[in-house]
DNA sequence: CGTCAAGAGGTGTCTATACAAGTTACCGTT
DNA sequence: AACGGTAACTTGTATAGACACCTCTTGACG
């Protein structure tokens, strides 16, 4: 037992107590700027004035403030009082992986049917991706995505063996492959996505419900463990017109990035 | 001039003029683990070396290193030394948005043809996304866009009158009209790109060298300025296989996207 | 009435110091 | 030899003060 933290850390509310100052800071500040109470546009109080609202020096406020502009919700500065501004958060890492909680966030009802799940071989290319020898044992998923029960997306994943087995306790046609292996526990930590377009082939159109040699827009994604150790290899069809990805850039460097459903326009 | 820091940081540190310290430091940290000088997965020296190196207090020292630390080149903390990671780079803005930038990155040369510049009427649609009145002056400008001499992408680009006049200065076959815009100091600070796929039509298929109806991946863009003004709206159709786009996304929020030229695999 | 200068107040930057909390290495004990 | 505790070092956090530079307002002057 430590001497010096006798009961720093042991009372239950230190759900938010215990943070940080700047931390705590920049969570209120954010509060103020989501719940309006910082007008969108208005110069927020000055640093002094919040300095000596919650009785700390400069430090801990700039820390927070460097925070909330560094996610692009304060502009400004150099003499004038930042601008608090709302804006769009950029899709959290789920969000974008996940087709399930990517649907129920833009309001659709998710759905797939199970084409293929199956043991075999690592082709060639899908071992060079996944860093296997080849002929290392994988576990191909093929599913076709529905929103609202309209066909959006063919899904062909390749998951190394020990990732992919645990699909065959798990019926893929009932929910989220992706919240499956989180809940496993399994390190999906971070995922590269490459954007392209391909003409379907006569298994896309057929699925699909397009005529062969229609446009599709292809995401293949590598996904990997915290560690680096990939996990999974993906190639996504989407119809053109039922999603879109945007990125929107700025100069000083801030990136938002989301999956979107097509507008009709 | 000061007196108690006469010629701390007087010497060669200062290799970038007149940079608040912070910036600089943090340059010269990125540029050693760039170079190798810091080598990857070591821990990197600590504050107080980087602080006795440079003659600086711990402040700018640390602001540099959450810098890096923010764009995910160094890991680690509280005990720790922080440790080095090369890391693909977000592609900056100035990249990101101009094709002569781009081409540059990736180590070819890029081209031009202008097809066609014209000051015309907006049509119903550029007006909506321009936040012009339909029928507003426009300067429309369509570019072939070589790689190396070859065709890469099709670009149709339409700017706002104040914006597209400075065009007719212009010769859009020498060079890029993104740098030209900048050298006027025409505020271009945000864009916004929505990418999807396209059937490429009897026009693309020409100018393109490829079949009526061959997918194409589509970039819509808007720019706009600091100050949320609509400047630009284009469609870039781009070959499949000259140029992909990526999304890198962990699930700490971290994000990189990049254009890629693409690999044959 | 317009214009320019001074001043007040704001943020950006830097220094110096202090303590808390985590990590590592070493050394003595068992 | 294995174990455990301590000491040294590291980063995280917070305070206080100082000055540079920018912005906006105000007021004097032409």
């Amino acid at each position: 037992m430590r001497s010096s933290t006798p009961e720093c850390h042991s009372r239950l509310v230190k759900t938010s107590e215990d943070l940080p100052l700047h931390q705590r800071l920049g969570a209120e500040f954010q509060r103020r700027i989501e719940s309006g109470e910082w007008p969108e546009g208005r110069p927020v109080p000055s640093e002094s004035q919040l300095c000596a609202e919650f009785g700390t020096s400069r430090g801990p406020v700039r820390q927070a403030l460097a925070m909330l502009r560094h996610e692009g919700s304060l502009t400004g500065g150099r003499g004038k009082p930042p601008v608090a501004r709302r804006t769009a958060p950029s899709q959290p890492f789920g969000t974008f992986l996940s087709f399930t909680q990517w649907a129920r966030t833009i309001g659709r009802e998710p759905g797939q049917t199970t084409i293929e799940v199956a043991r075999r071989r690592a082709s060639p290319e899908a071992a060079a991706r996944l860093g296997l020898v080849e002929g290392a044992p994988v576990v191909e998923l093929v599913r076709l995505r529905l929103l609202d029960d309209v066909p959006a997306m063919l899904e062909r994943s390749t998951f190394v063996h020990e990732v992919g087995r645990v699909l065959f306790d798990f019926d893929p046609d009932t929910g989220s492959v992706y919240e499956e292996l989180l809940r496993r526990e399994v390190d999906l930590h971070r995922a590269r996505h490459t954007i392209d377009a391909v003409a379907a082939d006569t298994h896309d159109a057929e699925l699909l419900r397009v005529a062969v040699g229609d446009p599709l827009l292809r995401v293949r994604r590598l996904t990997t463990s915290g560690r680096g150790v990939p996990l999974e290899d993906a190639d996504d069809r989407y119809l053109p017109a039922m999603a879109t990805f945007t990125i929107e850039n700025t100069i000083e460097g801030r990136t938002v990035i989301g999956r979107y459903r097509t507008e009709e326009d």
